[in-house]
DNA sequence: CTAACTTTTGTTAGTCAATAACACTACGGC
DNA sequence: GCCGTAGTGTTATTGACTAACAAAAGTTAG
């Protein structure tokens, strides 16, 4: 019990509370009134804390919208499948587990976020920045996989399957939501495959 | 003879050699002390202009790096291509093709830029926008080569062979440029062929 | 050649994101 | 209860970017 302030501590608890405010409040007014239109001040006001502290919380405006929490979640996904399997085939597999979980569960949420992030250049931009970082992440799974290291080749299929994914969450978003994602990830995955 | 001015007139003239300026200087700046570390103000007075004229100019700091010019050429490039062959070839062919010609010419000045790109994150951000509007470029050369509308298939195939380009891009640079870049291409576009 | 016009530029003043310095408050260990 | 410190607020600064208006230059007509 010598860490007590780590796990349960009234100031931990503050600042989760506070993070988790500042995230609704984000939201909330980002769906609101446009993310351009809502500025770090409004939503620090909102919470009820100053523009420092915000920062404090998230290093940039755009942070309050990411989520990248379970990219380490799908890399060992990855790792845990069969070495014999190719290695394309891996990743959609472990994708495909990854969302399944989510999705059950989340799907509104997971697709409001989606919407927000791909009709919002600034968030995009960012967006970018994560997937070319879940590219390296998983290409380095890949290589753990078959017990050699990350080369050109293995590099190239996780970007592949990346774009992929993608393609399929903007087509998502592009159907206003009404497609289901697993048949557009399924679709982009086959794509990759110079079939018969 | 009654466009004059749009061709050879005074102020054209000046404003190509105004925004040639800027370029440069910016250019210049940019590569002795970093981008970061250069601002608007700094490079218009390079220019001899004031910051307002650089805007003017250039609608972000980022733009005066851009140089998506080609794009389009590229897509002629596929269109081009006989309508048998497979789609993931096609760009393949073309991008070589397009390649071949800048690199025997400006080599180092790409390289240069491409290296500015990679390792600036501001410029970065921006680059994977452009990429994914060259992505959307050639999967409407694609589906125009096969006299079809862009479907989910063809415009994964264009996102994957963007990936393939810029992973072997990415290759380049952290190579310091020693590798031959064609070879580079070669190996990130054979990645995407599940091989015999 | 001059007068009226249009285009381009500079000036000024501003918004907003992000960072820094420093003092203040209250939690939590003792 | 006391004190160190984590967390916060205040204030000020930098730098990208925009708007409004005035000034200067180019262009065209008469």
């Amino acid at each position: 019990m010598t860490n007590q302030a780590e796990r349960g501590g009234l100031r931990e608890q503050r600042k989760a509370r506070t993070r988790r405010a500042i995230q609704e409040h984000a939201l909330r007014l980002f769906l609101d009134q446009g993310y351009d239109a809502t500025t770090v001040e409004e939503i620090a006001a909102a919470a009820g804390v100053s523009h420092m502290t915000f920062f404090r919380y998230f290093p940039t405006k755009e942070a309050v919208v990411e989520d990248d929490d379970y990219d380490p979640f799908i890399a060992d996904l990855v790792r845990a499948r069969p070495a014999g399997e190719n290695p394309l085939e891996a990743l959609r597999a472990a994708l495909r587990t990854g969302l399944d979980a989510v999705l059950d569960t989340d799907r509104d949420a997971v697709y409001a976020r989606t919407r927000l992030i791909v009709t919002t250049p600034a968030l995009q931009a960012r967006q970018w920045h994560n997937t070319a970082t879940t590219g390296d992440l998983l290409a380095t799974a890949l290589a753990d996989r078959e017990r050699r290291p990350v080369d050109l080749r293995l590099r190239v299929i996780a970007a592949a399957a990346t774009a992929a994914l993608t393609t399929a969450l903007t087509a998502w978003v592009e159907g206003d939501g009404a497609d289901d994602l697993r048949s557009l990830i399924d679709q982009a995955f086959a794509a990759l495959d110079p079939e018969p």
